[in-house]
DNA sequence: GTGGAACTGATCGCGGGCGATATAATCTGC
DNA sequence: GCAGATTATATCGCCCGCGATCAGTTCCAC
Protein backbone atom coordinates (compact mmCIF):
# COMPACT_ATOMS: atom_id res chain seq x y z
CA UNK A 1 0.00 0.00 0.00
CA UNK A 2 2.08 2.65 -1.40
CA UNK A 3 -0.16 5.91 -0.11
CA UNK A 4 -2.36 6.68 2.03
CA UNK A 5 -2.90 3.80 3.73
CA UNK A 6 -5.28 2.74 6.38
CA UNK A 7 -3.47 1.87 9.93
CA UNK A 8 -2.89 -2.06 9.93
CA UNK A 9 -3.62 -2.24 6.94
CA UNK A 10 0.09 -0.81 6.53
CA UNK A 11 0.98 -3.52 9.40
CA UNK A 12 -0.07 -6.53 8.17
CA UNK A 13 0.84 -5.55 4.62
CA UNK A 14 4.31 -4.44 5.92
CA UNK A 15 4.42 -7.91 7.66
CA UNK A 16 3.23 -9.89 4.18
CA UNK A 17 5.36 -8.09 2.41
CA UNK A 18 8.72 -7.92 4.71
CA UNK A 19 8.01 -11.77 5.38
CA UNK A 20 8.16 -12.21 1.33
CA UNK A 21 10.92 -10.15 1.00
CA UNK A 22 12.54 -12.47 3.32
CA UNK A 23 12.17 -15.28 1.63
CA UNK A 24 13.66 -14.15 -1.65
CA UNK A 25 15.95 -13.33 0.24
CA UNK A 26 17.00 -16.22 2.24
CA UNK A 27 16.61 -17.93 -1.71
CA UNK A 28 19.78 -17.37 -2.88
CA UNK A 29 21.76 -18.67 0.25
CA UNK A 30 19.83 -21.59 -0.43
CA UNK A 31 20.09 -22.16 -3.82
CA UNK A 32 23.53 -24.19 -3.24
CA UNK A 33 21.62 -26.54 -0.72
CA UNK A 34 18.57 -26.66 -2.92
CA UNK A 35 16.36 -26.19 -0.67
CA UNK A 36 13.26 -23.86 -0.31
CA UNK A 37 12.48 -21.96 3.31
CA UNK A 38 9.99 -23.88 4.87
CA UNK A 39 12.18 -26.85 4.21
CA UNK A 40 15.54 -24.89 5.74
CA UNK A 41 12.93 -24.42 8.72
CA UNK A 42 12.96 -28.07 9.03
CA UNK A 43 16.57 -29.03 8.49
CA UNK A 44 16.81 -26.58 11.18
CA UNK A 45 14.62 -27.50 13.45
CA UNK A 46 15.77 -31.56 13.14
CA UNK A 47 19.10 -29.88 13.39
CA UNK A 48 18.72 -28.93 17.28
CA UNK A 49 16.41 -32.14 18.14
CA UNK A 50 16.64 -35.00 15.76
CA UNK A 51 13.39 -37.69 15.84
CA UNK A 52 10.80 -35.43 16.10
CA UNK A 53 7.79 -36.71 15.01
CA UNK A 54 5.81 -34.67 12.32
CA UNK A 55 2.73 -33.00 14.43
CA UNK A 56 5.27 -31.60 16.75
CA UNK A 57 7.36 -30.40 14.25
CA UNK A 58 4.03 -29.26 12.50
CA UNK A 59 3.46 -27.24 15.96
CA UNK A 60 7.22 -25.68 16.46
CA UNK A 61 6.65 -24.42 12.95
CA UNK A 62 3.35 -23.13 12.61
CA UNK A 63 2.19 -25.31 9.63
CA UNK A 64 -0.37 -27.99 9.78
CA UNK A 65 0.86 -31.30 8.79
CA UNK A 66 -0.99 -31.16 5.30
CA UNK A 67 1.46 -28.63 4.20
CA UNK A 68 4.68 -30.71 5.76
CA UNK A 69 3.84 -33.99 4.84
CA UNK A 70 4.40 -33.51 0.80
CA UNK A 71 7.17 -31.18 2.25
CA UNK A 72 8.62 -34.09 4.17
CA UNK A 73 8.79 -36.17 1.13
CA UNK A 74 10.28 -33.95 -0.94
CA UNK A 75 13.06 -33.45 1.04
CA UNK A 76 13.36 -37.54 1.93
CA UNK A 77 13.75 -37.67 -1.95
CA UNK A 78 16.55 -35.21 -1.67
CA UNK A 79 18.04 -38.07 0.99
CA UNK A 80 18.26 -35.72 3.54
CA UNK A 81 15.98 -37.30 6.15
CA UNK A 82 14.59 -40.52 6.75
CA UNK A 83 10.57 -41.05 8.21
CA UNK A 84 10.16 -43.89 10.12
CA UNK A 85 6.62 -44.71 11.69
CA UNK A 86 7.21 -45.10 15.75
CA UNK A 87 7.23 -48.04 17.37
CA UNK A 88 5.36 -47.21 20.28
CA UNK A 89 2.70 -45.36 18.62
CA UNK A 90 2.04 -46.58 15.21
CA UNK A 91 -0.10 -43.65 14.15
CA UNK A 92 3.46 -41.68 14.68
CA UNK A 93 5.66 -40.62 11.74
CA UNK A 94 9.42 -39.80 13.74
CA UNK A 95 11.76 -37.65 11.55
CA UNK A 96 15.48 -38.39 11.66
CA UNK A 97 18.53 -36.93 9.03
CA UNK A 98 20.66 -39.05 7.50
CA UNK A 99 23.93 -38.46 7.42
CA UNK A 100 23.50 -36.29 4.21
CA UNK A 101 21.14 -34.70 6.04
CA UNK A 102 23.20 -33.91 8.93
CA UNK A 103 26.23 -32.03 6.88
CA UNK A 104 23.02 -29.98 5.20
CA UNK A 105 21.40 -29.19 9.09
CA UNK A 106 24.95 -28.15 9.87
CA UNK A 107 25.49 -25.64 7.10
CA UNK A 108 21.93 -24.21 7.18
CA UNK A 109 22.62 -23.40 10.84
CA UNK A 110 25.09 -20.97 9.46
CA UNK A 111 23.31 -19.01 7.02
CA UNK A 112 21.59 -16.63 9.72
CA UNK A 113 24.52 -15.84 11.28
CA UNK A 114 25.75 -15.12 7.40
CA UNK A 115 22.94 -12.84 6.70
CA UNK A 116 22.52 -10.91 9.87
CA UNK A 117 26.39 -9.95 8.76
CA UNK A 118 25.16 -9.04 5.13
CA UNK A 119 22.72 -6.67 6.25
CA UNK A 120 24.10 -4.95 8.87
CA UNK A 121 22.06 -5.86 11.70
CA UNK A 122 22.95 -5.53 15.10
CA UNK A 123 21.71 -8.34 17.34
CA UNK A 124 19.83 -6.18 20.30
CA UNK A 125 17.93 -5.07 17.44
CA UNK A 126 17.28 -8.37 15.83
CA UNK A 127 16.21 -9.43 19.52
CA UNK A 128 13.48 -6.34 19.90
CA UNK A 129 11.97 -7.31 16.48
CA UNK A 130 11.59 -10.88 17.30
CA UNK A 131 10.17 -10.03 20.41
CA UNK A 132 7.76 -7.78 18.68
CA UNK A 133 6.83 -9.82 16.47
CA UNK A 134 6.13 -12.61 18.80
CA UNK A 135 3.86 -10.13 20.84
CA UNK A 136 1.67 -9.87 17.70
CA UNK A 137 1.78 -13.35 16.99
CA UNK A 138 0.69 -13.88 20.78
CA UNK A 139 -2.30 -11.67 20.28
CA UNK A 140 -3.13 -13.01 17.19
CA UNK A 141 -3.10 -16.49 18.38
CA UNK A 142 -5.30 -15.35 21.68
CA UNK A 143 -8.39 -14.43 19.05
CA UNK A 144 -7.54 -17.73 17.28
CA UNK A 145 -7.85 -19.90 19.76
CA UNK A 146 -11.10 -18.49 21.76
CA UNK A 147 -12.88 -18.81 17.78
CA UNK A 148 -11.52 -22.48 17.47
CA UNK A 149 -12.84 -23.19 21.72
CA UNK A 150 -15.85 -21.49 20.71
CA UNK A 151 -16.41 -22.86 17.34
CA UNK A 152 -16.01 -26.55 19.29
CA UNK A 153 -18.10 -26.10 22.06
CA UNK A 154 -21.46 -26.63 19.82
CA UNK A 155 -21.92 -24.45 16.72
CA UNK A 156 -23.13 -21.61 18.86
CA UNK A 157 -21.55 -18.78 17.02
CA UNK A 158 -21.98 -15.18 17.86
CA UNK B 1 11.83 -22.50 16.41
CA UNK B 2 10.55 -23.04 20.02
CA UNK B 3 14.40 -23.76 21.65
CA UNK B 4 17.80 -22.38 20.89
CA UNK B 5 17.43 -20.86 18.13
CA UNK B 6 19.97 -18.68 15.99
CA UNK B 7 19.36 -14.62 16.00
CA UNK B 8 17.56 -14.12 12.62
CA UNK B 9 16.21 -17.40 12.05
CA UNK B 10 14.07 -15.70 15.11
CA UNK B 11 13.60 -12.80 12.82
CA UNK B 12 12.47 -13.93 9.91
CA UNK B 13 11.19 -16.63 10.99
CA UNK B 14 8.65 -14.74 13.40
CA UNK B 15 8.21 -12.41 10.45
CA UNK B 16 6.86 -15.64 8.38
CA UNK B 17 4.78 -17.13 11.18
CA UNK B 18 3.26 -13.59 12.22
CA UNK B 19 2.56 -13.10 8.35
CA UNK B 20 0.78 -16.17 8.05
CA UNK B 21 -1.20 -15.93 11.25
CA UNK B 22 -2.12 -12.53 10.42
CA UNK B 23 -3.54 -13.98 6.82
CA UNK B 24 -5.29 -16.81 9.04
CA UNK B 25 -6.82 -14.01 11.14
CA UNK B 26 -8.21 -12.09 7.79
CA UNK B 27 -9.16 -15.34 6.68
CA UNK B 28 -12.74 -14.92 8.97
CA UNK B 29 -13.34 -10.77 8.25
CA UNK B 30 -12.75 -11.80 4.63
CA UNK B 31 -15.22 -14.84 4.13
CA UNK B 32 -18.64 -13.13 4.40
CA UNK B 33 -17.03 -11.25 1.07
CA UNK B 34 -15.23 -14.52 -0.81
CA UNK B 35 -12.35 -13.13 -0.91
CA UNK B 36 -8.70 -14.27 0.18
CA UNK B 37 -6.33 -12.30 1.58
CA UNK B 38 -4.15 -10.60 -1.29
CA UNK B 39 -7.09 -9.80 -2.91
CA UNK B 40 -8.37 -7.91 -0.96
CA UNK B 41 -5.07 -5.94 -1.34
CA UNK B 42 -6.40 -5.68 -4.46
CA UNK B 43 -9.54 -4.37 -3.82
CA UNK B 44 -7.66 -2.32 -1.09
CA UNK B 45 -5.24 -0.30 -3.68
CA UNK B 46 -8.34 0.22 -5.96
CA UNK B 47 -10.57 1.62 -3.89
CA UNK B 48 -7.44 4.14 -3.10
CA UNK B 49 -6.88 4.74 -6.60
CA UNK B 50 -9.08 3.16 -9.57
CA UNK B 51 -7.99 2.34 -13.12
CA UNK B 52 -4.78 0.98 -12.30
CA UNK B 53 -2.76 -1.32 -14.59
CA UNK B 54 -1.60 -4.58 -13.52
CA UNK B 55 2.64 -3.52 -13.78
CA UNK B 56 1.93 -0.73 -11.00
CA UNK B 57 -0.65 -2.88 -8.98
CA UNK B 58 2.39 -5.43 -8.64
CA UNK B 59 4.38 -2.63 -7.87
CA UNK B 60 2.95 -1.33 -5.08
CA UNK B 61 1.76 -4.73 -3.70
CA UNK B 62 5.40 -6.65 -4.13
CA UNK B 63 4.46 -9.37 -6.23
CA UNK B 64 4.78 -10.36 -9.81
CA UNK B 65 2.84 -9.93 -12.59
CA UNK B 66 2.20 -13.82 -13.21
CA UNK B 67 1.06 -14.07 -9.43
CA UNK B 68 -1.49 -11.32 -10.06
CA UNK B 69 -3.12 -12.10 -13.79
CA UNK B 70 -4.97 -15.23 -12.23
CA UNK B 71 -5.70 -13.72 -9.31
CA UNK B 72 -7.32 -10.39 -11.12
CA UNK B 73 -9.09 -13.27 -13.82
CA UNK B 74 -10.50 -14.75 -10.51
CA UNK B 75 -11.66 -11.13 -8.63
CA UNK B 76 -13.06 -10.40 -12.19
CA UNK B 77 -15.03 -13.94 -12.23
CA UNK B 78 -16.31 -12.63 -8.82
CA UNK B 79 -17.89 -9.81 -10.62
CA UNK B 80 -15.90 -7.10 -8.93
CA UNK B 81 -13.21 -5.75 -11.65
CA UNK B 82 -13.44 -4.88 -14.85
CA UNK B 83 -10.15 -5.67 -16.87
CA UNK B 84 -9.56 -3.44 -20.20
CA UNK B 85 -6.62 -3.30 -22.87
CA UNK B 86 -4.94 0.86 -22.20
CA UNK B 87 -6.40 2.49 -25.51
CA UNK B 88 -3.25 4.62 -25.99
CA UNK B 89 -0.79 2.09 -24.56
CA UNK B 90 -2.22 -1.21 -25.88
CA UNK B 91 0.67 -3.08 -23.92
CA UNK B 92 -1.21 -2.19 -20.89
CA UNK B 93 -4.57 -3.87 -18.82
CA UNK B 94 -6.28 -1.59 -16.96
CA UNK B 95 -8.33 -2.23 -13.44
CA UNK B 96 -11.60 -0.70 -13.10
CA UNK B 97 -13.79 -1.74 -10.15
CA UNK B 98 -17.23 -2.44 -10.93
CA UNK B 99 -20.24 -0.95 -9.21
CA UNK B 100 -20.51 -4.17 -7.02
CA UNK B 101 -16.59 -4.16 -6.46
CA UNK B 102 -16.52 -0.58 -4.94
CA UNK B 103 -19.25 -1.93 -2.47
CA UNK B 104 -16.89 -4.79 -1.91
CA UNK B 105 -14.37 -2.49 -1.77
CA UNK B 106 -15.76 0.23 0.66
CA UNK B 107 -16.49 -2.51 2.97
CA UNK B 108 -12.58 -3.86 2.46
CA UNK B 109 -11.35 -0.46 3.79
CA UNK B 110 -13.59 -1.09 7.46
CA UNK B 111 -12.20 -4.01 8.25
CA UNK B 112 -8.68 -2.55 9.33
CA UNK B 113 -10.21 -0.68 11.74
CA UNK B 114 -12.39 -3.54 13.55
CA UNK B 115 -8.95 -5.65 13.46
CA UNK B 116 -7.20 -2.58 15.27
CA UNK B 117 -9.69 -2.58 17.60
CA UNK B 118 -10.19 -6.08 17.92
CA UNK B 119 -6.77 -6.37 18.65
CA UNK B 120 -5.88 -3.86 21.00
CA UNK B 121 -3.65 -2.42 19.09
CA UNK B 122 -2.60 1.72 19.83
CA UNK B 123 -1.96 3.33 16.94
CA UNK B 124 1.30 4.85 17.58
CA UNK B 125 2.43 1.08 18.32
CA UNK B 126 1.32 0.02 14.94
CA UNK B 127 2.81 2.79 13.15
CA UNK B 128 6.00 1.63 15.18
CA UNK B 129 5.82 -1.90 14.13
CA UNK B 130 5.07 -0.62 10.51
CA UNK B 131 8.03 1.65 10.50
CA UNK B 132 10.27 -1.14 11.64
CA UNK B 133 8.71 -3.64 8.95
CA UNK B 134 8.92 -0.62 6.18
CA UNK B 135 13.33 -0.30 7.64
CA UNK B 136 13.54 -3.83 7.43
CA UNK B 137 12.20 -4.13 3.54
CA UNK B 138 14.54 -1.62 2.39
CA UNK B 139 17.60 -3.32 4.00
CA UNK B 140 15.98 -6.49 1.80
CA UNK B 141 15.42 -4.52 -0.99
CA UNK B 142 18.65 -2.83 -1.31
CA UNK B 143 20.49 -6.26 -1.76
CA UNK B 144 18.30 -7.22 -4.18
CA UNK B 145 18.71 -4.75 -6.20
CA UNK B 146 22.36 -4.77 -6.10
CA UNK B 147 22.10 -8.35 -7.31
CA UNK B 148 19.50 -7.84 -9.71
CA UNK B 149 21.92 -5.26 -11.32
CA UNK B 150 24.90 -7.54 -10.87
CA UNK B 151 23.24 -10.36 -13.02
CA UNK B 152 22.13 -7.83 -15.64
CA UNK B 153 25.48 -6.00 -16.61
CA UNK B 154 26.68 -9.52 -18.08
CA UNK B 155 26.55 -12.60 -15.91
CA UNK B 156 29.99 -12.05 -14.71
CA UNK B 157 28.69 -12.73 -10.53
CA UNK B 158 31.03 -12.46 -7.86
C1' DG C 1 10.44 3.03 -42.25
C1' DT C 2 12.57 -1.10 -40.42
C1' DG C 3 14.66 -4.29 -37.30
C1' DG C 4 16.03 -5.26 -32.87
C1' DA C 5 15.74 -4.06 -27.95
C1' DA C 6 12.78 -3.18 -24.15
C1' DC C 7 8.41 -3.51 -21.97
C1' DT C 8 3.64 -5.58 -20.52
C1' DG C 9 0.92 -9.11 -19.46
C1' DA C 10 -0.15 -14.02 -19.78
C1' DT C 11 0.83 -19.10 -19.37
C1' DC C 12 3.15 -23.04 -17.35
C1' DG C 13 5.22 -25.63 -13.72
C1' DC C 14 6.42 -26.38 -9.05
C1' DG C 15 6.34 -25.77 -4.16
C1' DG C 16 4.09 -24.08 -0.41
C1' DG C 17 -0.33 -23.18 2.98
C1' DC C 18 -4.57 -24.80 4.39
C1' DG C 19 -9.73 -26.41 4.73
C1' DA C 20 -12.09 -30.62 4.14
C1' DT C 21 -11.86 -35.26 4.21
C1' DA C 22 -10.00 -40.12 4.62
C1' DT C 23 -7.60 -43.85 7.07
C1' DA C 24 -5.42 -46.10 10.52
C1' DA C 25 -4.02 -46.42 15.42
C1' DT C 26 -4.98 -45.47 20.11
C1' DC C 27 -7.75 -44.48 24.02
C1' DT C 28 -12.12 -44.59 26.90
C1' DG C 29 -16.36 -46.06 28.89
C1' DC C 30 -18.93 -49.59 29.68
C1' DG D 1 -13.21 -56.80 24.88
C1' DC D 2 -15.62 -53.80 22.07
C1' DA D 3 -18.02 -49.48 20.11
C1' DG D 4 -17.27 -44.82 19.65
C1' DA D 5 -14.42 -40.84 20.36
C1' DT D 6 -9.96 -38.99 19.72
C1' DT D 7 -5.43 -38.52 17.67
C1' DA D 8 -1.70 -38.71 13.85
C1' DT D 9 -0.81 -38.56 9.33
C1' DA D 10 -1.97 -38.44 4.52
C1' DT D 11 -4.73 -37.02 0.28
C1' DC D 12 -7.30 -33.74 -2.44
C1' DG D 13 -8.47 -29.28 -4.22
C1' DC D 14 -7.84 -24.47 -4.43
C1' DC D 15 -5.25 -20.26 -4.18
C1' DC D 16 -0.97 -17.97 -3.87
C1' DG D 17 4.19 -16.74 -5.20
C1' DC D 18 7.52 -16.88 -8.48
C1' DG D 19 11.12 -18.46 -12.14
C1' DA D 20 11.05 -19.35 -16.94
C1' DT D 21 9.10 -18.53 -21.10
C1' DC D 22 6.05 -16.57 -24.70
C1' DA D 23 3.31 -13.22 -27.54
C1' DG D 24 2.05 -8.78 -28.55
C1' DT D 25 3.27 -3.65 -28.31
C1' DT D 26 6.07 0.16 -28.21
C1' DC D 27 10.47 2.45 -28.55
C1' DC D 28 14.77 3.61 -30.69
C1' DA D 29 18.82 3.61 -33.81
C1' DC D 30 19.85 3.78 -38.06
Amino acid sequence: MAKSPTPDAMLCFNLYAASHAFTRYYKRMLAPLGLTYPQYLVMLRLHEQDGLHVGSLARDLCLETNTLSPLLKRIEALGLVRRARSAEDERRVDLFLTDKGRIAAARCAEIPWQIVAELGLELPVVAEYSQMLLDLRARLAAHDQSRKKAQKEGGQAS
